[in-house]
DNA sequence: TATGAATGAGCATTCATTCAT
DNA sequence: CATGAATGAATGCTCATTCAT
């Protein structure tokens, strides 16, 4: 039941938007009454609490299964690695990015986006302590919330706008220079 | 009037946020009739519009004139200058942004944060086509859009998140690491 | 509940008029609330609507139960009787007849009057058809709307407008002449 | 200034209907401001008032002159002149006729309809005072209204439907068959 | 547990009218 | 006189939430 509320409102805000997201339709396209919706859920805002922190799991499941395919990885190729499967991950479901991105307001990704960032800048940090070749950077620290700031809005903002002048290959590209050319700045 | 509106308005945007963003609440604090409201805005999400803008606007403003006062500076030092000026006009008003960047879906910032964008984009694309030195980049037109996205980010999730592990100088010094490395990079 | 509402919403038009048939005033006099009315009806409209058809139908009822009381009439008894169900059935609610007729446009009359119209007028219509004795009329088409226009409106207008110098029994009399001898006509 | 309210008025009504017209649009439509009408008119009804008493008025007006042109007719073609000229008048505004009986309420045509009719109906129980040869009906009083009454309705009906299967020409024909018989029955 | 009818505070918007200029 | 900016009460309607069944 909890499972179909879930996926009634993941519907709802893909084929119709956030300003449909109402308890309303979120019941309707549940096939469950209006009232059944507070048997799981204490309000509308945890249920859309839910959709999207489920959104972002999945997006983090995908990069993760993506780079495990390729483990080992190290420098450049790790780099790459991880920035074309998270443009692949992102892509994986515009629609619902676009919605999540553009539609709600940032607050509405609330604490699952925020554990997710931490999650992985935990990662890198851990990654950039162990000061790989090339590395010039001084705090693991700073570095891994920059490259994450940095990565996170390039791809997010590629991928909803689509921009004409910029292809796939492109982007990746430039996001491994970009990360690479900042850690190994003097 | 259309001042005091405006001025409601953002004021609301303060104090309440962007959710007590009513009409007949921005009236009330414009000290005015909610009728009035009408003469001068076609509806409730032009006066948004408008508040919106401004503030953006504002921020160009802040940018551009702190930027003024450096004229004639390349490289190293026009990058670290304008992150500055970025993160100075940013800050100046922290609560809107707060409210603007988590309250507010991407989308009500519309258009004008779109144009800013642009111009901006455009601006860089032509400091980078003379191809400074130490610039490895390709092409302008990709390296401007990369390099806008990456300090746009760094900029507004510092300031909206205060990170205690990223002062402000460092900040500063890592966007400049950031753009420098990038556009150096092979 | 839908009747409540419908029966609200005549005691609005009767006691207070037209002006006043707000959505707010017709579920307050309901002891309901201004929500509960959109569970049942699409708009205001709709329940303006319902409750003129009701009346218009309950005329309609009128009129045909007290036909029924004396079938088998024919010629001159009918006609009478005709009239005098009618100006009965007009009479027994004055003051939402002022209403409908004097307050509401015309047109919020709408689709079921002209029902009503049409019904009466395809009855009227066969009547005529067997043709009477002493009917020199050449259309019973025609007729049927000539003798439905003529009668609707001098029973309307009498009871709206009480006029002094026409009693009752004077107007069924005068309204027996008028279709008698526009029938009779050569 | 007050014509030019009137006028503008009248031109609301037949160009955008009673719903449109409001005191804004009337002061626009008249090139005037909204304050200015309040010095020539008490509020927004006296400016309907007095649009709907001279559209009535401009009825009575063609009627008396279609009549005037054929003085010194008696009974019969005297009937059948009077009610086309009626129709005549009627149809010569359609768009006005049509806002004005099926857009306004009755009561919106307030004193004036009911003078006119007051007049109309004094004139034709004076000439039914004298008892015209064929005239069987005891009271001119009551006669005159009872003619005035189903021809009105018959005029109004007919050219705001437009009814299919009556040609104008029989709409008359049958106007004079109803008053003569009328008139005639015994 | 599940229902869904009922709620009611709240919203954006309109427009006849006023009054200081 | 004429203006037109300002008014503000009132409107139709929505939707997250509750609770008796």
């Amino acid at each position: 039941m909890v499972e179909r509320i879930i996926a009634a409102g993941r519907e709802v805000l893909v084929k119709d938007g956030y300003d449909a997201f109402s308890t309303n339709r979120v019941a309707a396209t549940a096939g469950v009454s209006p009232g059944s919706l507070y048997q799981y859920f204490p309000d509308k805002a945890s249920i859309l609490d839910i959709v999207i922190a489920r959104y972002w799991d999945e997006v983090a499941d995908r990069v993760a299964r993506s780079l495990a395919d390729r483990m080992g990885d190290t420098g450049p190729t790790l780099v790459r690695n991880t920035a074309d499967a998270l443009v692949d991950a992102l892509e994986s479901d515009r629609v619902l990015l676009a919605v999540v991105a553009r539609e709600l307001p940032l607050q509405a990704n609330g604490e699952r986006l925020a554990a997710l960032e931490r999650q992985v800048r935990g990662l890198t940090t851990a990654l950039l302590g162990v000061r790989p070749v090339g590395m010039h950077r001084p705090s693991p620290q700073v570095a891994s919330w920059v490259v994450l700031m940095a990565v996170q809005n390039l791809a997010i903002r590629w991928v909803l706008d689509q921009p004409d002048d910029i292809t796939r290959e492109q982007l990746v590209e430039e996001m491994e220079a970009l990360v690479l050319g900042y850690l190994a700045h003097a």
